[in-house]
DNA sequence: TCCAATTAGTTTCTACTGAAACTATAATGG
DNA sequence: CCATTATAGTTTCAGTAGAAACTAATTGGA
């Protein structure tokens, strides 16, 4: 059982800074643990990245979506959504049409057996997440809950550190891209 | 406000699974949007990586580590540092030595270059995640950081998804790399 | 002593990722 | 009606990330 008492060393200290209390750094160190246990289970047992596994789960809840609106669902990009489509269509996981309306914008959703994964997925997801969970209690998760809701609001509303109060700086000096991870 | 009563769609409903009240996805979703406002603001800034900050961030508040040491103490992978250490290295950043008992093992300090680096990204750190909590009570932060810290332990005990009890099943099929993030 | 087995760290190889460029279709307005 | 602009989605390109192979140094045992 973890400490009780409020922590003795206090957080960091003047010009200082712990790694292992820096909150950016410890939400990614969990997240990637996790991320890593579910891809590894998903791939090996249903050869499903985690792309591919978020368009099934969004298209399960709501067919007929266009890709662009899978995007936003999904918190993904349009091409990393465009590359998920592509494989899913190949392993016929789900079908795709083009409205009639407007021949650019697909209507995608679910194959029989695109069901038929994510019918096998959702338990093997849901006892994951079971698992994590157990050692928390309801009202912890209800905080937990919360505070994941504030964090991501607030980290949207403040955009790239540094930036005291503009909500972005520079036309994005092209930082180069890639890089990331905590 | 968000809402304060206790949900009305009650989660997860039988063989279905809502995307967004799903802790893996969630949390995948928010770490991503802090690490990549850091990681631009670091690469904009200072020309720094993520990683490279890491390992700045460990050397600071403990010098003359090896990089096997600096890995165990960066979450990240031998690979990570090696690629961290050299990039630092062509930056004047850090100095390398070699321990005299033993050639192979390096030992890292920062330079008076890397030094500066990092007195000038603690602040810029140290206020973005301040601005980033500014919204959590004090409560909730000591809940928020029991709980990761849990998470944590958690996910690292039970492994990949789906094998109920062992610890890990079948020596690692290779499960073709690649493919991470929620 | 000498050789097999370990260990520290680097390099290579392959796959993933995102930004920007691109293609095709649709909307706008002159 | 045609030219311009905007939008949906795909492809290309350059850089990232990890597993496995590799190099060099050390240790342990016969």
């Amino acid at each position: 059982m973890p400490r009780r008492t409020p922590r003795r060393t206090p957080r960091h200290t003047p010009g200082r800074l712990r790694l292992d209390d820096f909150l950016p750094y410890r939400l990614s160190v969990v997240s990637n643990v996790i991320s890593h246990a579910i891809s590894t289970a998903y791939a090996e047992r249903f050869n499903l990245s985690i792309p591919e596994w978020r368009v099934v789960a969004v298209l399960a809840m709501q067919p007929d979506l266009s890709a662009a609106e899978v995007a936003e669902r999904t918190a993904m990009d349009k091409v990393a959504v465009s590359r998920a489509v592509t494989a899913l269509l190949a392993a016929d996981r789900i079908e795709r049409q083009f409205a009639s309306t407007d021949q650019r914008r697909s209507v995608l959703r679910l194959s029989k057996g695109g069901k038929a994964v994510y019918a096998q997925v959702v338990p093997v997801a849901l006892a994951y997440e079971h698992r994590l969970l157990a050692p928390i209690s309801a009202r912890d998760r209800g905080t937990l809950d919360r505070i994941l809701r504030l964090l991501l609001g607030r980290a949207r509303e403040i955009g790239p550190a540094g930036a005291p109060g503009r909500p972005c700086t520079r036309p994005h000096t092209k930082p180069h891209a890639g890089q990331r991870s905590a």
